[in-house]
DNA sequence: GTCGTTGATGAATGATATTTATCAATGACG
DNA sequence: CGTCATTGATAAATATCATTCATCAACGAC
């Protein structure tokens, strides 16, 4: 006999219930950022009882980091996808970069929590997000590999600063435009910031001029970001923050 | 007459209260992180009741935001100090790159909660924080401009882009040292990022083979990092993270 | 048809940040 | 000198959530 008032449970598979109560974090964690987000929304969501969660989930964190691998994950087997369909070593780098950029376009929140809440854990180092990264970030070497290997790069560089310094610029700009201060046009920012890597990477034979295609673009992309730099550069201190979109969820 | 029990109330002067308090508050914060650093413990270690501290701070973000502002005030103070006595565009970049990574050594922990707690808060365009921020990087800024001016460095590469990458790639490698995934070399680091940034700026006359000492120097820094990557490459995945130094406090 | 297993529940529990109601020293002012 | 507003400080109450617990019911194997 269902003692009356006591919710009727409805019964799923274990995994059709992950998966609702995943869809349903997710939704909450970006509408609402990670501390704001109660654990009450997102059973109400997900309708089921907060206590359920527990069931599959270790807690809020855990929740939050299988959230984020998924998204992930996802991701970058698509990156993979496309990438398959590029050739070139500038090509396919300015690819990665721009990629980048865009998915902070599209999922900025998700992205906010995945630099604030994740990659900043102590337990990063072993959740699976750190070797999706890593993955990732291996690619891209790759892609420098391949260019030296080819003779298009000069091959004196060490990686991984080559890597820091892609992807840290990219970051600031992402932190910048996750504050609100101000939008970035990925196209621009991607060619860029693989311009000037390039331009720096890029095997100049001692006595000849630099690539003529490459100076050319450089010149362009500069005059560009220029401008845009002029357009976003904040005129007055604290003038109407109010206007300015932002994208991280929480404290007034 | 004192209400047996009553704790005997030590009146102090406001600023002197509040010094104690965020003197407790920043020792406690480094030892524990945000979340684990409890209003009681700070309370206690200030030797004041955990309510008295809400007579000098909005909540536990406002106390912690203002422990770092502090720091962040004093050392940037001295970096000018010690900036005024470098001469040459080069040592001078040099210098910041040098200092910062030196100070992620020395605070590692304030570092974090830098990272993690101020610089990614909805609020963080209204800290003090975020102009000493911009303050520093525009230190930054004015000594490769100098650069220009002096007609050492190229002047077509937007100076924002070399900022993010500079600070882009000084930061990547905080994180994975904060992460405890190997230690870094100031010095080798500093040359490193300076001279590829150099590398890439320097203004190489069209026909000429590059700077030799530039050449040179860069050459020896490769060199090194090469060894430092060989050296902190994860050597097995998970082998035995318990043995590396972590400066990430909180969940175990 | 019984019984173990698993999905699900609603109500505790606990840990902490934050508020509130009071209290006492201090010092200015008549 | 006293009174009284001001400010420093307190202890206890509150509120908010994450997390745990004691039960309950559907399902399926045997």
């Amino acid at each position: 006999m269902t003692i009356p008032g006591r919710r009727q449970a409805v019964r799923l598979p274990r995994e059709q219930r992950v998966a609702e109560i995943m869809r349903a974090a997710r939704a909450v964690f970006v509408e609402k950022g990670y501390e704001e987000a109660l654990l009450s929304d997102i059973a109400e969501r997900a309708d089921v009882v907060e206590g359920s969660i527990y069931r599959y989930f270790e807690n809020k964190r855990d929740l939050l980091v299988k959230v984020i691998e998924d998204w992930y994950e996802a991701m970058l087997s698509d990156y993979d996808q496309q990438l398959s369909g590029i050739r070139g070593t500038r090509n396919r780098l300015r690819y990665m970069v721009w990629r980048h950029l865009e998915t902070v376009h599209e999922e900025p929140a998700l992205c906010h929590l995945m630099f604030q809440i994740i990659r900043s854990g102590a337990d990063y180092s072993a959740t699976a997000v750190h070797e999706l990264n890593r993955k990732y970030t291996h690619r891209t070497l790759d892609i420098v590999r391949e260019g030296i290997d080819a003779g298009e790069l000069r091959g004196d560089i060490p990686l991984r600063l080559v890597r820091d310094m892609m992807y840290g610029c990219v970051e600031h700009r992402t932190w910048a435009y996750l504050r609100g201060e101000g939008d970035f046009d990925s196209n621009h920012v991607a060619d860029a910031i693989v311009d000037l890597v390039l331009g720096g990477l890029a095997k100049a034979p001692a006595n000849q001029p630099r690539d003529q295609t490459i100076a050319l673009r450089l010149e362009q992309a500069v005059a560009r970001l220029e401008r845009l730099d002029a357009e976003s550069a904040p005129a007055v201190r604290s003038s109407s923050p109010s206007k300015k979109r932002r994208y991280l969820p929480g404290r007034v």
